[in-house]
DNA sequence: AAGGACAGGGATAAAATTTTCCCTACCTGA
DNA sequence: TCAGGTAGGGAAAATTTTATCCCTGTCCTT
């Protein structure tokens, strides 16, 4: 993965959170395994915009920290199925108040980017 | 502020809740915020590992989402204070959850963190 | 035999965020 | 008058994150 030059203080609970749930396409991801998606090219096939190399990078963080596991089947052509940890399902909660927070806000988050759009040009 | 050239789709709710509290020092300016520490220089006092001007810009957005608001005092030496909004209250329960979850896996985190480092080297 | 699906990764580029450096301007106290 | 406090911002660099491009293999279907 990649060298952090200016160490974060993991002291602090939210850096942590913000560690394993902050990239980009993580919570989508798990969202979808928990709803059922598990293999990679499934997963991508729900996600196009983002490419295949990238969601692998994200599942692996996520692997990392003991969020997913991954399940192997020793077959060809090559098979491959990501189930949520017990220690990842506690995280549904969580990400699921952030989620509706942002929902009740989204209506009026979204004029105000729009304005904002509007003063930039 | 920046102007992104890939556009979000923030009709996510968690995508909406990021692009609010995302930013590096932005809980712990509501943090330090709610807990009475109201002027920039007393912000930058207990956070001075950023400078004035990085909290700065972070506080401004936070403003702009009407997370926080700013008053200003006709005075002089200048004088501001920032203060949360009813919606940025709003907002301290989802970030206490972030927060208590994350501070449950610290420990075992930072173990993680630490072998990832010994394997990096 | 050719094309597509499966899973995965190295190298490099681009985008986004954060930091640094150095200014403005005014007031107060030593 | 000089140092230090108040609040703030432009320009550019550094850091971090995400994306792109192009490979490796094997199997299945046409």
């Amino acid at each position: 993965m990649y060298e952090k030059k200016i160490p974060k203080d993991f002291s602090c609970g939210f850096t942590v959170l913000m560690e394993i749930i902050g990239g980009k396409w993580k919570s989508y991801l798990l969202f979808l395994i928990n709803n059922g998606v598990r293999r990679p090219s499934d997963l991508h096939r729900m996600v196009p915009t983002a490419t295949p190399r990238v969601l692998n990078l994200q599942l692996k963080e996520l692997e990392f920290h003991g969020i997913i596991y991954k399940k192997i089947y020793a077959e060809l052509p090559p098979h491959v199925e990501y189930y949520l940890t017990a220690f990842g399902e506690s995280l549904l909660p969580v990400i699921n108040a952030m989620d509706e927070w942002g929902t009740g806000y989204k209506d009026e988050f979204q004029q105000l980017m729009q304005k904002k759009q509007e003063v930039g040009v």
